[in-house]
DNA sequence: TTACGTGCAAAGCGTTTGCAAGAGG
DNA sequence: CCTCTTGCAAACGCTTTGCACGTAA
């Protein structure tokens, strides 16, 4: 497969841009739909690519990543981005319910937390309006506890 | 400027290695110091860079990267990592008074905000152990309102 | 059949590194 | 002086993209 290139395009894409991100089904995008519905918590692309690999054995990463995309884009997946790390994306259906994360500092893993805080707003500086917020949790699961 | 070059090593390095970042004073350090500490809020390397030139004309990105690096071993400034954002770094002593961080979703900038919310425990689940956590507020600042 | 999705390799970006020249002590 | 630091450009890892081919509809 060797072809001529041109440039790439700049990596940023205007916020609201309809993007070209697959919406056909296809053997890829079950997989990667599949994967995400049996994980007990968010997975990152890599993850993700790892695990899909079973049920689409061809699947390259780059398309985990415009699949993934797309799901979010039409809301079937959200981001979860925790600071210093990848993003992951768990199902719409977990997201919508509102959580936070805890993440294991023994073995990596991230977990759903339900619940949060009351009176966030309470912290703001005045003028400052509240529009959404995050919430990670760091320590020990029960199994590395 | 043209010399004979090397394979770059590999990235990753051991978490408790010495590191050969600066401890010496020079003028470029000095320049990094001061950056932070002027500054109200959390800088990226690239925005610490931008302001650094005024005092250090010469500076380089990846001298500030190297300064950074060693200030956070040092203790001296701490690392502020938001979902999804390059790292942002802040002098110890306001790292030290416990705080968080609101990021304005209009303007970008990261404001410090002081206090916290208790009985975050009680969202664990049971064998849970909670060492540390970061809570993020989003919305729109006193001057974009 | 035809438009869309996929896989691969290349490109982009933020960050780190090797090296020679410069600065600190 | 001798050692540590700097600046530059190359290299890295993660992510996105261009393109020809495969495939859903």
């Amino acid at each position: 497969m060797n072809r001529p290139r041109k440039r790439a395009r700049k990596t940023a894409v205007a916020a609201n841009a309809p993007s070209t991100a697959p919406r056909r089904r296809s053997r890829q995008r079950d997989a990667v739909l599949e994967v995400l519905e049996r994980s007990s918590g968010p997975l990152s692309p890599a993850e993700i690519h790892a695990r899909a690999l079973r049920r689409a054995p061809t699947i390259g990463l780059s398309t985990v990543y415009r699949i993934v995309r797309g799901l979010a884009e039409e809301g079937a997946v959200s981001a979860v981005t925790l600071p210093g790390q990848p993003a992951r994306y768990e199902p719409a259906a977990v997201a919508d319910t509102h959580h936070h994360h805890f993440h294991c500092e023994r073995c990596g893993r991230v977990f759903d937390i339900a619940g949060c805080p009351a009176g966030l707003e309470r912290l703001l500086p005045p003028a400052f309006t509240l529009e959404r917020h995050d919430i990670v949790l760091y320590g020990s699961c029960a199994e590395c506890g």
